[in-house]
DNA sequence: GTCTATAGCGAGATAGAC
DNA sequence: GTCTATCTCGCTATAGAC
């Protein structure tokens, strides 16, 4: 019974730690508003996880694992095309996005912080992961018959994420500059992802 | 010259300030460490600026004018066509970020985290200018006349912005993804912008 | 495991000599 | 205008009772 109790504690500080860190980020975050968050007493976060800096660790791994881990089954999918696949990538990362929209800003505005070593340190292998997907490889085949445009896979795989990633990123400055409520914003959110896959599928048939 | 001697001093700290809040942010940034970076006595910062907040306030203004504001010409100008300025847009930000990495992170960070009136306050009408801009209408014309593909004007502009700018704000990660040394960056960013004027021109053309 | 009280320190800000 | 010394406060972290 203790143990599930003390599990209990453990996991709304993480899941309060979450919320504060990826909003506020590391140097912006305070413990005492993790604790009043979670509703549990600031000393427990010592108790729990020693320091601000672990505890931080370990939000920032969950959260790089989530941003980028949850692609690496869509990309080596044997079964889709790789029209099939930029689609999926694509409202993947909108559903993604709409759900955590403050989560790849914190991870890149900490990446950019903390030392390249830090980030190293934890390390994942997603370059050779991705360099090596079968989404790749599908697309130099198709380049290499002659069916699609001849380009570079990465510059194709920057910008789904660039166009379906940057507008959450922008968001308080687009609803200002589009003058949109939140009604507004959705649907532009929602003719996004038509618009993103039409662009960049359309640029890489068109011989 | 005792003004001149003010105003040089007040110049480094104001460039000091510059490079250390978009380095760090405004919560990661330290009143010492800008002094350091200026080689002047952290007293003066507030002999000059009174206190961080007005200093911060300061750099954010002049930030996101230079960021938002060296569009507006090229947007209104009525000598170039649609085309022309989305190649002019694309390769001005090219060379902006290439200059200023950490500027629209900067941005787009605080305007984040401070709440929403701040960024209110200070009025910079460039929604009524970018929604009402030469650029915008000259694209509906065309649309109107049925010469290329009927889209959201807005959504054009976002995907220019988001190509050009996201991959410097995931630059750390691109790196290391693509295992590139500071060359490759260098020739990546180049075949970018030539990327992302196809990309985008292409298909607004294509019928 | 949980709480209260408090130590310790770093950072912003000020006082005051020059 | 510029410097040194110092105040003050907020925040992380710990001690110790229960």
């Amino acid at each position: 019974m203790e143990g599930l109790e003390s599990n209990k504690t453990e996991q709304q500080i993480l899941e309060a730690a979450y919320r504060v860190f990826q909003k506020k980020g590391k140097a912006g975050a305070r413990m005492q508003e993790i604790a009043d968050e979670a509703g549990i007493n600031k000393s427990m976060l010592h108790y729990y996880f020693r320091n601000k800096d672990s505890l931080f660790k370990k939000i920032f791994l969950q959260s790089i694992t989530e941003f980028l881990g949850s692609v690496i089954p869509l990309i080596n999918d044997q079964e889709t095309t790789w029209e099939e696949k930029i689609k999926g990538l694509i409202g993947h990362y909108i559903n993604f996005m709409r759900h955590r929209p403050d989560l790849p800003f914190f991870v890149m505005n900490e990446i950019n912080q903390n030392s390249v070593e830090f980030f190293n340190h934890l390390n994942l292998n997603i370059g050779s992961t991705l360099m090596n997907s079968y989404f790749f490889i599908q697309l130099q085949e198709e380049m290499k018959a002659g069916k699609i445009r001849n380009l570079n896979p990465l510059q194709i795989f920057i910008s789904i994420l660039s166009n379906v990633i940057f507008p959450f990123i922008a968001a308080p400055m687009i609803k200002r500059v589009g003058k949109m409520s939140d009604e507004d914003w959705d649907s532009f959110i929602s003719q996004r992802e038509l618009f993103t896959s039409e662009l960049i599928i359309n640029y890489i048939v068109k011989i």
